[in-house]
DNA sequence: TCATCCGCGGTGGTTGGACCATCGTGCCAT
DNA sequence: ATGGCACGATGGTCCAACCACCGCGGATGA
């Protein structure tokens, strides 16, 4: 199909955050402790401080150091003070973690699944009706195309979550989202036949429709949950 | 007790990344349109590229523009790719919005306790019990001191999160801490005697022990919820 | 005529070097 | 002992130039 993927042109900075954030993640440089100063750094990697500069501000907005004006920056404690963004990196460490991690992942997702199918059903207008059934129905419209279908899937959730008028949220599927996408071998056992996908979202769509919360609630939570433990076998099945 | 409060000291980059992100945040920039360029940008901002470029790549981390090599910046739509830090900018706005997102914090903010109540109490170790003594007992010791009691309630709940082994919920609670902690006087309908506070966690300390989940998570279930009423009674209040 | 190639202007990425602002420390005067 | 000051280290900003990439339109050739 499709046999080669784009390349990952990465700027410099970027690599030089990755050293860094993976140093950090995997426990070479401990909270608390202090990095050289930019001055040096740069000279370590061999770019100007511009550059270095850069690195060090993504990962002060990654909650892995802290900089404060005249001081040097310090390594933080990602544990107490990482957000979810930090979860790639992690899922992407090719020891043991990863698979654990994989499904704790699921895990958060049935309960923030179920909870957003519960508010949808509550709350959803009728103009988020007409959305749902827009999107239930582009999605079956494609079980054809597995890479349209899965988009058409984040979308149907979005939209979802839209309809349970809680950014919150809305916010953190966005997050898992990303994660999802960025790491698509990972999440492959979650994939099952389209047209049962479609026909379990139909349902919810319907329960949103009849307002049924409790309803809505069930399928979402059988439907996320047979995630769970498809994830749960692969991780038995390859530890 | 403290009238003053530290002073803040902001960069000239975080004065122009706020700036164009309230422009996004309030729709004066929409989804898709592009900005000027970096250059013309610094012109009017009156600052170099080097500091309007940090200022780029703040809102890049935040999803709220793209960046491409070679291509102006574009806006994103941050309903469909933004994160859990922008709820803080969210919430700030003096609108109407607000105190139904601080309600929606608390919403999502039931479930996700509720659930993790539920695996600290079924997975715990016998080593994360001994912490979460540790910090029930400190909990217990500082109820004269609301500050302090607040920073070792926020403890407790990072302890009871470490406890429930997944990882997911602790980056979570990271987040909704840091929100909470910088938006203080939003949520201040939330505090309640101390001295009750640390009885109930007490009680979901117990029921880890006991390794009772339905315990637990009926306890933090009726905990968050209470706040939730709070929340929402404080919102009609004054509207 | 049409498709391909190529170059050019606009734009983000990087460089190098200078200067400003802040922090911590230790010396000094009071 | 206390407060003020000078100094060195370090992060923040400035400046000017060049490199790398994108889109597009005109030149080229079948």
């Amino acid at each position: 199909m499709k046999p080669f993927k784009p390349i990952a042109r990465q700027k410099a900075s970027e690599q030089i955050a990755e050293q860094i954030r993976k140093s950090i993640i995997d426990g070479l440089l401990r909270p608390g402790q202090r990095l050289p100063s930019e001055r040096d750094l740069a000279a370590q990697f061999e770019v100007t401080r511009t550059t270095l500069r850069e690195a060090m501000k993504k990962l002060e907005s990654l909650k892995l150091v802290f900089i404060r004006h005249g001081d040097r920056a310090t390594v933080m404690d990602y544990m107490r003070h990482g957000g979810l963004e930090l979860l790639g990196d992690l899922l992407a460490r090719r020891d043991r973690v990863n698979l654990g991690l994989l499904e704790n992942v699921m895990e958060a997702r049935v309960v923030i699944g179920a909870e957003v199918a519960r508010l949808a059903a509550r709350r959803r207008t009728d103009e988020d009706l007409l959305e749902l059934e827009r999107a239930v129905e582009a999605l079956e419209a494609a079980v054809d195309d597995d890479q349209r279908f899965r988009e058409l899937e984040f979308e149907f959730f979005h939209v979802l979550s839209t309809a349970a008028h809680n950014l919150v949220f809305v916010f953190l599927l966005n997050s898992i989202r990303r994660l999802y996408r960025n790491n698509l071998e990972f999440f492959a056992p979650l994939v099952r036949d389209p047209a049962e996908t479609a026909a379990h979202h139909r349902r919810v769509v319907a329960a949103a429709r009849a307002q049924d919360a409790d309803e809505s609630t069930r399928l979402a939570r059988s439907f996320l949950e047979a995630g769970l433990v498809r994830i749960a076998e692969a991780r038995r099945g390859a530890p």
